[in-house]
Parts: C-alpha cells; structure tokens; sequence
DNA sequence: CGTATATGTCAACGGCTGTTGGCCATTACG
DNA sequence: CGTAATGGCCAACAGCCGTTGACATATACG
C-alpha cells in the first residue's frame, strides 16, 4: 500500500492535490470562465486529460477546489465587547491565507454553482456559528446578513477590486474602523 | 434630415440604442463572458454583425454600455446629521433604477477593462462629491473608501449573491441599518 | 429616375473551449 | 518474470466564440 488508502494506485493523490491547488489559484486570479481546464492542467505540470479522469468535468472540479471550512472560533470564549474585533481579525485572516473565498466570490458573481456554494457556507457555518450572539431569535439572520454585507464588501473592495484606499489600510486599521460596524449590527437595538 | 443628426443615416439610432439596451441587461445579468454578442443582437432583433458595426467590437460595446453617471446629489445642501441616510437613499435608488451598476460590478470581477472603469467612477464621481464632506483632507480617501466597502457590499449581498436576509429587508429598514455606519465612516475620530 | 449610401442579412473563418478515446510507460503483484 | 492495472500523453471531436467580408435591400438625394 502506497500512500494512503483511497485508489489502489502509487502517486495520484499527489497529482490530484497538485491539480486542486492550481485550480483554486486560477479560479481565485480569473473566475470561473476564464480559468480555462487547459491552463489549469499545464499550471499543474500534466495533460487537461488528467483533470478529466480525476474529477470528471470542470463544474465537479470547481465543486472540489470551492470546498473549504471558515473555521470560526468558539464566539462564546471571547469577551463580549471584543467580538466585533475577533470577527474582523478572523475574516482577514482567512481571506489572506487561502484562495477558496477569493475564487468563490469570483466565479460566484457570474456562476449558479458558486453562488449556491456561498450562500450555502453563509447558512451553514456563518449562521450558526455567530447567531448565539444575538439575544433575539428574531432579528438574529438580519443582524448577520449585515454583518456579512460589510465583511464580503471589504473582502470584494481589497481583494477583488483592489480600490487604492481601501488596499494601503493596514490589518490594525481595518480592525479599529469596521469592528464597531460589526458590533452595532450585532448587538445594538433594532 | 431624418432624427438626430450624428450619422447622416435613416434609423440607425434606434437600432444602436437597442444594441445597449440588451448589452446592459445580459452584461448585468450574465457577466461579461457569458453575455454573447449572438445573444444581445438576438435580443435586440438584429445580426450579430451589426453590433460589430456600430461598436468595432465586444470591448468597446462593453465601454459604451458601461458609460453612466451616478448623479449623486449636491451634499453640501443637506443637513449634517442626514447625509448617511442621504448618500445611502441615493444608492439604493440608483442601483435599483439602472442595470448599469450591476453590469459594472458583476463584469469587475473579471474582467480588466470593467475594474478599470469602476474604479474611476469611484475616483472621479464619488471622490469629488463626497471629499468635502470630511474636515481632514488626510483622512478623506481612507473614509470615502470605507463607505464603498459598506454599499457595494450590501449591492453584492442583495442584488448579485442575493443572501437571503439581506434580500428580505426593506428599503427603510437598509437605512435605518447602513446610515449610522456611513455616517461614522465619514464623521467620526480616527 | 438613377445612383450612392446607409441598413441589414448570410455564410464562413480561425481560434479556443470542454471533453473523449486510444496509445505508451511505469509500477505493483502473482 | 509476466501480467494486469495504473498514471500519463496525444490527437481529435463537436460546439461556441468574436469577427469578417460579400451580398441584398431600402432609403435619400442629384
């Protein structure tokens, strides 16, 4: 037994994770239709064919490279006036270590799959993770949406759109000016 | 002398002006790859060589249908403590009124000429209007950008991913929301 | 009326796309 | 050692794309 257990064969996991990395790379730097099958395979060093036999098209080759975990930290361990702040750190910390959110933001805007995926991860790991926070059920996905209009929106404006005054904040500033916004959309009265 | 009097032809306004029609409203709804020019001029009832005619090619057709104006109004006119509610009113109105802001946004995302553009509408349009709003010249460019954080932000989540709790606020109840943060955006200490 | 010009259609081009099937090399295993 | 399977490459396909040029029609004007 060569590796670890899955396909009977000697290397291909090495392959398939080189092709995943290229992929999420490209779907990151191009969107979904610009990041060609083609491109991706010779980023990887192997033939397009190779991308085909491991993931069978590009829509469950994108379903691949899309997945990923947020991993938001337990919110109930932090101090109730810093959550605004954690929150933030956390949400630049993911978006500058891993290409999966810029390329599902990207393929998102123009691409059905992707946006589901989205959605999808707003309703599985946003949502849960951050509604304890709120006092009333009520309000609570409301409050949370707007959380995520002003986080996506810094991601889109610094990542994406890389508007000049938005890209030269530091991390600390980016802190200091949206954890209040977080805080109020959190906590504050209706 | 037939209409106008650019060309000296008979109607070919009218055709060109259905030309834009349908690429403002496949490039909003589509992005900029997937809005074919065969499907704008089936759209717009006409062959597709006539959109190369008109408009040499898909690049400039896309300038000339991302042309717009924001109309932002005179903010120096209204009172200090409204113009959160103002700037944020004026958005949604015209985000809701022209298909040319998604098209601008939803093409961005991957597409050069389209982040090239936004960002100047940013630069020349929402720079000039909103800048002597705030004291400090210093501090201005980091302010008005963290504005287009919040808006484009809520544009994204409630017109192209369409999350859910955000779609299902109402146009007062975005204010009510987004005002307070603007207003601190561009009013508040460092 | 005759002719030039604008308006529009049609068919085709080269290029790039996702995708497929067949062929070679290398390795694992009896 | 021989055989089967796995990893990988190559060439080709059908389809769609932007773009082009030749051709038909209708209008404007001398």
């Amino acid at each position: 037994m060569p590796q670890k257990g899955k396909p009977t064969g000697r290397r291909s996991e090495t392959t398939k994770a080189a092709i995943l990395a290229a992929a999420r790379q490209h779907f990151a730097a191009s969107g979904y239709e610009r990041a060609t099958i083609r491109i991706i395979a010779a980023d990887a060093g192997i033939d397009p064919a190779m991308v085909m036999r491991y993931f069978g098209n590009k829509e469950k080759l994108f379903a691949a490279a899309a997945e990923f975990d947020l991993r938001l930290p337990d919110l109930a361990a932090v101090p109730r006036g810093t959550v605004g702040s954690v929150l933030v750190g956390h949400f630049l910390d993911r978006w500058e270590s891993d290409d999966t959110l810029q390329a599902l933001l990207r393929a998102a805007v123009s691409y059905k799959v992707a946006v589901t995926r989205l959605r999808a991860v707003f309703a599985t790991q946003v949502m849960p993770a951050v509604a304890p926070l709120c006092k009333d059920r009520a309000t609570a996905a409301t409050r949370i949406g707007l959380v995520a209009t002003q986080m996506l929106g810094m991601a889109l404006c610094r990542y994406v759109l890389r508007l000049p005054p938005v890209v030269s904040l530091d991390r600390a500033a980016v802190i200091r000016w949206l954890a209040p916004t977080i805080q109020r959309y959190l906590t504050a009265g209706p």
